[in-house]
DNA sequence: TATTGTTATACTCTATAACTATA
DNA sequence: TATAGTTATAGAGTATAACAATA
């Protein structure tokens, strides 16, 4: 017979390996998905793009602080969406020192036709799963979610 | 009243739903993980490393082929890890052209040092949820995995 | 003085093309 | 010829430090 356990002994247990299990499949679905944007844009450049999409204008530091890089690193990005045609950047009126960033008609469209992309991409392996692996997942992608937003 | 759907379009629905919000969902969490390697390894050398620790003994071209990048990016990496002492670098005695991969001494700590640090911090993220939703991360990882491995 | 953003510089990761050595 | 791996080269992403402009 094994040694009694608290509940909350079982759960740290349980917690510390699902922590490790979690960690390696979040890191290799990541690496396989960012591998599937096509449309020659980049990651790097895609999150940016979709990321003031989802939060509409935003100034560069608002804009490195939800990407979690620095200035200069949003610096160089924007200047390529620029360049590209699919970001608009404008000077604030009240604040000089102050840059608004939005989507061009072009990057809206370029969001919308990637994210597609992906989502049938990512559709295409789900397909198949049990409804219980289905409905699993779902929920995963809620606290996953809620988690970062707490971060 | 809403009109009738099969099952198949009410699940292909539901389908491109979830894989839009796990695409998200997975991307950020990654995200946050790879910044928490800490120990002064980047998370590309970790990867390989912890692939190395895995597989035991591979070759340039199989960790190449696992960790999806190119053989002269696999020479790249391996050359900063054998610099480091964290990996050892052996010929094959029966074909010349073959160069076989194992764990220093000091690689292993490093990977389970670093593995341990991360799974800590997923852990305290993770602690606090519903039993529910452990259970649900825990299918998820599962799942994850499994598509990952098919692919 | 503090804040917003940029420029300068350097390092890591990655790929493609061309190459060497071995089979 | 084919295969395993390397070297050469170039491009993208990132950070830190120093700076300019504005508040």
């Amino acid at each position: 017979m094994p040694p009694a356990t608290t509940i909350s002994e079982r759960a740290a247990t349980d917690i510390a390996a699902l922590a490790s299990q979690l960690r390696i499949a979040v890191a290799r679905t990541a690496r396989t998905l960012r591998r599937e944007a096509g449309e020659g844009i980049t990651p790097t450049l895609m999150c940016a793009l979709a990321t003031i999409e989802h939060h509409g204008p935003m100034t560069v530091g608002a804009l490195a602080e939800h990407e979690r890089v620095t200035k200069p690193t949003v610096t160089r990005t924007v200047h390529a969406l620029v360049d590209q045609g699919l970001v608009v950047r404008t000077g604030d009126l009240d604040d000089g020192r102050v840059a608004w960033l939005t989507l061009s008609a072009d990057g809206r469209r370029l969001v919308q036709r990637v994210r597609r992309r992906k989502d049938e991409y990512l559709a295409r392996r789900l397909r198949g799963l049990e409804p219980a692996e289905i409905e699993a997942l779902q929920r995963a992608a809620d606290v996953l979610a809620r988690i970062e937003d707490e971060a």
